[in-house]
DNA sequence: GTCTATATTGTGATAGAC
DNA sequence: GTCTATCACAATATAGAC
């Protein structure tokens, strides 16, 4: 389901959707909320999508479509990759914790987009392995970043330069 | 609340609450499931833990405790330490879910052991901002892991050995 | 220590009238 | 496209009797 590919009520729905999830974050996005802000009561939401899962998956496809091409237009070494995929999820710490929080609705969303997502870092690190390590060290930063994990004075700033120049220099190898 | 203070009634319900959770995750941990196995009813827990927070915090101290103890029996360098983080994890996924899915309650829980159980970390580390950027990356492994994130192909092996190496190598500059 | 009864709140979802 | 009515189910928690 593509955004184009929606109806004027869908899109406003998915807008508002959206609004809740940024401002009060994953708990708050629930159909009743949702109905209540468009004036609405829940069960007309089914006149519009099927369940809530659909509702979701497009927020999610958006937010893996956003994510793609803050990586597509970073530079291409690992530090810029790194940094785009850090600065996204500051940007967007709700829409991020939807699209990874729980399993992927993988068959709810259009065919390669998570690939598409994937793509750059892949071609940043040069290898399928070292990729998904760089990928699992900025996905570990950020929960536990978001999470609270981190004393208060930690300087994650130098955590992520070490990490870069580690994998930087172990892509160079 | 360490293990030694809970009376035989309150570790009866710990244990069924620890075994309810390996067996079934994290969301079959309710109440009412814990009542059931023990043939009572929701209400009657109230008389041995004031809130379901009390009764998780348990659960979460045991399973750091565990966790510290890993870490701390593990060799001295990074690549041990990686490889006990996972041990851990895969011999405890849904106690580690329950460790890390949540805020950690931390007024529930002993004083020093979070720190404790960081500490082997950081020693092998050798560097409190490298230490975090392992942490990141091992805690973002095993929840992508646990997510269903990786391709069915992926040779996280791989993906640990590189990332081990990448950080030992810095470790060593 | 356990029970019943109850409060409170919440969630996604369906049927059928308008 | 929206409504009311309702389902079905669940959750944590409290009061008070036994």
């Amino acid at each position: 389901m593509t955004a184009a590919s929606l109806t004027e009520r869908q899109q406003e729905i998915v807008g508002v959707a959206r609004d809740l999830l940024t401002r009060e974050g994953v708990e708050a996005l629930t159909l009743g909320r949702v109905a209540q802000a468009l004036g609405i009561k829940p069960p007309s939401l089914y006149k519009h999508f099927p369940s809530k899962r659909a509702l979701e998956a497009v927020l999610i496809a958006e937010g893996m479509r956003m994510w793609a091409e803050a990586l597509e237009t970073a530079g291409p070494t690992l530090g810029d990759i790194a940094a785009a995929y850090r600065r996204f999820v500051r940007e967007n710490p709700q829409l991020y914790r939807l699209m990874t929080d729980r399993p992927l609705p993988r068959e709810l969303l259009p065919e390669g987009l998570e690939a598409r997502a994937a793509a750059p870092l892949m071609r940043a690190a040069g290898d399928p392995d070292l990729a998904r390590a760089v990928w699992a060290f900025a996905h570990g930063m950020v929960v536990l970043e978001l999470a609270g994990r981190f004393p208060p004075d930690a300087e994650l700033e130098r955590a992520w330069a070490q990490a870069v120049d580690a994998f930087s220099a172990a892509r160079a190898r």
